[in-house]
This record gives C-alpha cells, sequence and structure tokens, in this order.
DNA sequence: GCCCGAATATAACGACTGTCATAGCCCATC
DNA sequence: GATGGGCTATGACAGTCGTTATATTCGGGC
C-alpha cells in the first residue's frame, strides 16, 4: 500500500503539532511525543526513519495545511468573514489550553538553524505563512482592495496575529488578539471601502 | 558593595538574552550559556543561585529594558521616528545574525510553563510587552491619536512586528518587516492625521 | 605577612536526549 | 497451516541536561 496505516502515523503527526505548539520544537521529546500519542516510541522510527527533522516538517506542513483549509473555506464569505474566522481559530487554541498552546508554525520559526543548513522545518514554516498570506491576499483583491496593498495588508495580518498568539500567552490574557482584532477589522474595512 | 562584580555577571545576562532569542529558552544549556560568555559554569550558579530560570528572568529583563529605552528615547522625535527606530533595532539584529537571532522576548514567551505556575521568565516577557506597549500609547496620544484607540494601535504594532521577526527568519528574507514597516507607517500617518 | 570571603575550577549526580539494533507480535495472503 | 512483512516492544549507545558539592585560586583589609 502506497498509505500503509495512517490512523497511527497521522496521530503522531497531530501530536507533534500539538506539541510543538506548546513547547517549542527543541523541547519537545521524541519519548514524550510518542507517549502523548499513545504510540510506541519504535513507531516514530519506522513512520520517520529521518528522524526528528522530517517529522518537526510534517508536523508543520500539516497544522499550516489545516490552517489554509478553514482559511479557504471562510474567505469565500469576504476577508472579514476569513480574518474573523482566523482570530476564532487562534483564539479557541490558546484559551482552551489556557494559555499553554499557540501557533506550532510561529514555534519553528524561532529556533536557530544548524549553521549553513536550512531544516526542512524551517522551511515547511516559510510555506504555510506564505499560502495564508496568498489566500488572504487574493480575497482582498477580489473585494476591491488596491491590488498593490493587498501582499502588505496580508503580511501584516499574519505577523501581527501570530505575535498576538504570543503575547496572549505571556500576558495570560486574551486582549492582545482582541486589541489586534478591533484594529485589522477597521483597517480591512477601509481598504474596501475604496472601490465601494 | 550591593553590586558585587559586574562585568561578570552582566556579560552573563546579556549572553543568555542573545542566545535565548537564537535557540529559544528551553533549548539553550547554561553549560553552552557559561562557554559564549566566557565564564565558568559554576559563577553561573553563583551569581543565579535560583538556577535557569532566575537567569532567564533576567535576560528578559535586560533585553526588555534595553530595547525600551531606545524606544523612549526615539519616541521623543513622534511616533513615526519611534516606530522607525524599533523596526531598525530588529532589523539590525535579524540582518546581522543572518536570520538566526531573533526577538529573546517572543521565544520565551512560545514555551509551555508548568502546569499552575507563572515562571518568572514569563511574567517578564509580559512586563517587557506592556511597556512597549505603554510607551507607543502615550506618544501616539501625545501627538494627537484618538486616546481610545491608541492602546489598540499600540498593540497592533508590538504584535506585528513581533509577528514579522519571526517569519522573517523563517522565510530567510528581511520582506515581512519591510511589508509590516509600510502597513505601519501609513497607519500611523492616518491615525495622526485626524488631529492635524 | 596573614586571612577571609568572593570567584573560579573540577567532578560528579541522576535523569533525559536522539538514535539505532534486535527480537517479538499480529494479521493477511498463499 | 505455514510464511512473510508491517508494526511493536525492549534495551542499549553515547551524549547532554540542570544542579550540587567540594576544592582551589585570587584580591584587598588588618
Amino acid at each position: 500500500m502506497v498509505k500503509p496505516s495512517a490512523p497511527s502515523r497521522e496521530r503522531i503527526v497531530a501530536g507533534a503539532a500539538d506539541m510543538i505548539s506548546r513547547r517549542g520544537l527543541n523541547a519537545t521529546s521524541i519519548r514524550e511525543l510518542a507517549k502523548h500519542a499513545k504510540a510506541p516510541l519504535g513507531s516514530t522510527y519506522h513512520y520517520f526513519p529521518e528522524g526528528k527533522g522530517q517529522l518537526a516538517a510534517e508536523a508543520v506542513r500539516y497544522a499550516g495545511g489545516a490552517v489554509a483549509r478553514i482559511l479557504r473555506k471562510e474567505l469565500e464569505a469576504g476577508p472579514v468573514a476569513g480574518l474573523r474566522a482566523f482570530l476564532a481559530l487562534w483564539r479557541g487554541i490558546v484559551v482552551e489550553s489556557d494559555f499553554r498552546a499557540g501557533c506550532p508554525v510561529l514555534a519553528v520559526s524561532v529556533e536557530e538553524p544548524a549553521a549553513g543548513e536550512v531544516p526542512p522545518a524551517l522551511a515547511a514554516a516559510a510555506e504555510a505563512f506564505e499560502d495564508w498570506e496568498r489566500l488572504l491576499a487574493e480575497a482582498l483583491r477580489e473585494h476591491g482592495a488596491d491590488p498593490e496593498r493587498a501582499p502588505g495588508l496580508a503580511a501584516l495580518i499574519v505577523a501581527s496575529v501570530e505575535g498576538a498568539i504570543a503575547m496572549c500567552r505571556a500576558k495570560r490574557s486574551m486582549r492582545p488578539l482582541d486589541q489586534v482584532a478591533q484594529q485589522l477589522e477597521a483597517l480591512i474595512a477601509g481598504a474596501l471601502d475604496r472601490a465601494a
């Protein structure tokens, strides 16, 4: 089979994404990871023979893809609706974990790559960010935003939401995300009005 | 003396801040830290008897204070000047480290606190964010921004810059920070125009 | 000169890390 | 019912972790 035994494998990847979003990449051990996913340690090396780097990269791709899927769907109802879904998604993760979990893509981005190399997980993080930005920029353009400004606006949205998530965790308060949400909504509404 | 032997101690704290900004908190070992600061391992426990947590907290306070000092000074010339200095500061750190270093305050914010406890380093990170926001909000108000909107604007600035730094590291490109800089400048200019 | 406390050096502690090798299980196919 | 391969279980490896204890060196006050 091409996909030998999905359930266990996917559980490991999803568990890795969750764990990385809490502790960071370097601080997540494969042993704890296996235990958290109720999978044996040996299995992680069976499914991911290239080791931790491969597993981390897949976890980032998994999380990034899941977010992109939600974003794409909700953006069909317009940029503001998409933004709200994006914010609600992260809000849920932070609140439900009692400020212990955040964004795994951000967590991977904040770790020094080995000299001269670009670890696969970091490349996956860059791709995830770019996917999100592209989706947002397209939606903005399609709804009348200045096409030249849309990419910058999309980058601002992703950056500020990611930063706000981290700030919420530090302060143990949802206030930063709420503040950012309010500013971004006003900003987007203004950018779309231009063409109304 | 109240301050027994500043040079060695301060070198350790500054080195810790730098190292945390690269690798993250959990992945920074005290041994490497001591080596990096050219201080003996025993000395770190001499100066910081409470161990790693205390050292990390002091490192975050050190970095947060240094940024706040620069911010306060440059904001005297107005919010836009302060924003530019804030951006230039981080830009320099990311570029000079070849995308390997980022913001130590953000790095500390992205790590799961022990169950039920709030580690001192995380509290220090929350304080640093609040200091920066307060400085920016005050400058915005003093230069004619809507007093009710100033805190939200300040939060957006800090969050988006922090997020952009991480995105730059992932993409190995300064583009996100440049995009965010452009959007924020336009946004602030608009917010101040209201009162001109 | 001596001496005391601050600062450094060295070694060790148990626990944990990523990774690998090996042996055993379980279930589908012939 | 035997055979095989995907999966699991177990244990080991060399190395590092945070932390502590002990021994040594150093610099300035009597």
